[in-house]
DNA sequence: CCCGGTAAGTTGGCAACGACAACTTTATGG
DNA sequence: CCATAAAGTTGTCGTTGCCAACTTACCGGG
């Protein structure tokens, strides 16, 4: 006998009660879902987005073309995947800045996070930030890009309480200046970690002491003089469509 | 006697023969370059390394599996065109030195010649970095490890020279806070440059309406505030072997 | 309460891919 | 001058992404 039980989501799944329990119900209950926990367990296994759409159907233990009723192709599962990473990156952010209030603390507090969940979760950070995703004619998929902002935004607020606060130099109220100086830790903490967990800088100790250093001497020249850019640069529709200048071909 | 032979795309290369000529010599005469090339026109079009060795082979006008007699595995072509990438890396860098005597403005240069190379080559530039590269027991590849060394050195040198000019405090003779400091401006252009082709972050005028704010508050930061780091930390063996703590798996 | 439409799964199939094996052609040095 | 190895060839195998056609289950309107 099953059960249907509907989550506040509206999603429902089937629990399978100990009488009768079909062993194969034709219909899964909760597919979309439940690929999207497999492809995670996949990718964190092999590290690598390289696994087959079949294998993950097969781990869900449903045919090898069920998951395209939920995805029309694999790029739309790894996005769901990514999405999720950025979902991650958002909950553990808010959580590192629990309980602090000193407005520096806060902000190495964004960039601990950052790089931790990174160096966690490498293939998963390569994945969130990787170009497979990017559709030629559409950019990023909405889903990703929906989840990253939010992500963002976290930073973003944090940056502006500093300001508030003192922290940071009033001319920093400017949104264009803000918009730098996060755009600033970022690229520092992005690049930090793609650099980490990509072998090009081995082991530290922990965490800290990675970031504390880099992220410091950032801030430290922000403070004592703010870069300024271009407003809304953040998430700005394709760049990398004109990629054609200047490309390496031929040996020198 | 010369030969010339044409792709599909009206590439010309020349094949030199030492005596009879047929139209399809049976050996190439230079193949291994020439598939790195075709390799390199093949990423620059599609914007990704998800292209064929098969399609490459046919580009070069070989059979299907004559790459193999000169790579063992797709990565190995890969690792190669990597290579390449960076020498790019390094040439385009000096060649951006050349003629500046400022401390300052030279490290500002390095980090322009860095994000202009990777925004004109995005898939190129991913590729230096990506992970697909890096064999699960030996890390990254030796021949890309090297090039990339060089590229590398070029910054660190402009870097001991900014110290010995003054233009950097005499405590960042400290091979330790060098090394942070190089870590940092690496950090930073690559994660700039990463947002920047994966379209995080929208089209600027030029690259140093980019490059330069945030170089330049970086550079403040350490010149006022010299982080310092544990040695040896670039290129050390093997981090992401120990992903496994701490993964995202679950819906909260 | 049945009945038809649609969402969700199913099997089957296809062209293409990476990699392996076995064969053939060319260059070379003892 | 021939043996041998390097370089290129055809053929094959298992697997993949995606398409097509079919089947099963659910759900709302008469």
């Amino acid at each position: 006998m099953k059960l249907a039980v509907s989550t506040s989501l509206g999603v429902f799944f089937v629990v399978e009660t100990s009488r009768g329990s079909a062993p194969h119900p034709y219909h899964h209950g909760n597919l979309g879902p439940a690929l999207v926990e497999a492809a995670l367990a996949l990718l964190h296994e092999t590290q690598d987005w390289a696994f087959s759409l079949r294998e993950v159907a097969r781990r869900a233990g449903v045919s090898h073309n069920a998951p395209y009723k939920h995805f029309p192709e694999k790029r739309d599962l790894l996005a769901a995947v990514a999405a999720r990473g950025f979902e991650a990156l958002a909950e553990r952010t808010l959580a590192a800045l629990e309980g602090l209030t000193d407005a520096r603390a806060r902000l190495l507090a964004c960039g601990r996070a950052f790089v931790a969940l990174g160096i966690a979760n490498p293939a998963l950070y390569r994945l969130m930030f990787s170009a497979v995703l990017t559709s030629p004619d559409a950019g990023r998929p909405p889903i990703e890009k929906a989840a990253a902002a939010k992500a963002r935004a976290i930073v973003d607020a944090t940056l502006a309480d500093a300001v508030q606060s003192g922290a940071l130099p009033a001319s920093m109220a400017n949104p264009s200046e803000r918009g730098a100086a996060s755009l600033a830790m970022w690229s520092l903490m992005h690049g930090l970690t793609m650099l980490a967990i990509d072998d090009f800088v081995g082991p530290p100790k922990d965490v800290e002491t990675l970031v504390d250093p880099m992220l410091g001497a950032l801030l430290n020249g922000i403070a004592s003089h703010p870069p300024a850019l271009p407003a809304n640069i953040w998430m700005a529709p394709r760049l990398s469509q004109r990629h054609a200048d200047d490309p390496v071909t031929q040996t020198s």
